[in-house]
DNA sequence: GCAGTTGCGTAACGGTGTTAGATTCTCTAA
DNA sequence: TTAGAGAATCTAACACCGTTACGCAACTGC
């Protein structure tokens, strides 16, 4: 392993574990064995480590919604994927508040849309695919895709809450999302 | 003006204007004309202040839904109180992004409930004035607030990022809440 | 064996939140 | 008017942060 992807996976472990807050320098200078310095033989500054973790965070939630998609199953695609958002949340806690902003490192806004590509894919899939099971056609997929992300994100949002929880959240999010595709297939 | 007050209107400006992190201990009291030290005189600490404005942030916010609830308007009660909702997230930013916690410095969860009780009570409101424009009869109003507030906050994040803009978030919302609160209607 | 490059550590700069202690001011009581 | 008590304020420091300049040592190719 590269000393820079043992940074990288440092990193990583402590944004899970700790959230961003714990993340210094120093300390993943020291957790490799090193001194703070050699970190900056790697990256740039210390945003470019956590862009690091979020670019990985956005890969790793798109092909999580994009392997969900590939499995059987009863309900329809916009569920499952939708659920598998919320479960990445949960699950990611610390890397999913550094996707979205939610710390003091914000990322740069045109990198973080880059590397927000897979998950819109993934979203942009499901969406046709539930057209198909539904014999809908779909116009503004852009809308569409759209409403479904900040749903999602507002859920998640819910979730983390104490005296909500992702149980509940998740709950609300099947709801809404029925009355939307609905409303989708009507509008056609 | 007492010195906390003061205090707090200078925290209160800087997160406006620059966002939570220029909010600077030192900068706080050089802008008042004091040393640092004195500001622990009136806030235990640097989360307390910027506790305050968060609360205020939420008095606000809470009171601006419910001043707009009682304005005459061809609008639902409940599209009416979330547009001000996401107007105030365009207005003031870096004050919604700190009541939100999506900065470095979160709040103490259950400070941060007691907190956003106005906007709570103001969404309850809008739904029973909704209910009775459109002789509907709620019953989970719990459920119904916390989803309205799921949308309101997932589609101001939209709203944030650069290639969506509070105009395209609104106009979402507005399709998101047409679509939930017919499903609403259709339940009862 | 020597020169050059690379990898790493030491030390420092300016900044942060926070606290202890000295100092100055104000206001009451004699 | 003045002595003293109390509050108000500042100075200095601690431990940490991100970041950079620089020196040293070891390894490379000749």
């Amino acid at each position: 392993m590269t000393t820079r992807t043992h940074i990288f996976e440092t990193a990583r472990l402590i944004v899970e574990k700790q959230g961003v807050e714990a993340v210094t320098i120093r300390r993943l200078a020291a957790e490799i064995g090193y001194t703070a310095p050699v970190v900056y033989q790697h990256f740039t500054d210390k945003a470019a480590v956590l862009d690091a973790v979020l670019e990985d965070g956005f890969r790793r939630l798109g092909a999580r919604m994009l392997s969900s998609l590939a499995l059987e199953s009863p309900e329809s695609s916009i569920t499952v994927v939708l659920r598998e958002y919320l479960k990445f949340a949960q699950q990611n806690r610390g890397v999913y508040l550094l996707m979205n902003g939610m710390t003091n490192s914000r990322p740069n806004p045109e990198r973080r849309a880059k590397a927000a590509a897979p998950v819109v894919e993934a979203t942009l899939l499901a969406i046709s695919s539930w057209a198909a099971e539904t014999n809908t056609t779909t116009s503004q997929t852009d809308d569409e895709c759209d409403t479904l992300w900040g749903i999602a994100h507002g859920m998640a949002s819910l979730g983390f809450l104490d005296h909500i929880g992702f149980d509940r959240a998740w709950a609300l999010t099947t709801q809404a999302v029925d009355a939307i595709t609905t409303s989708w297939k009507i509008k056609e």
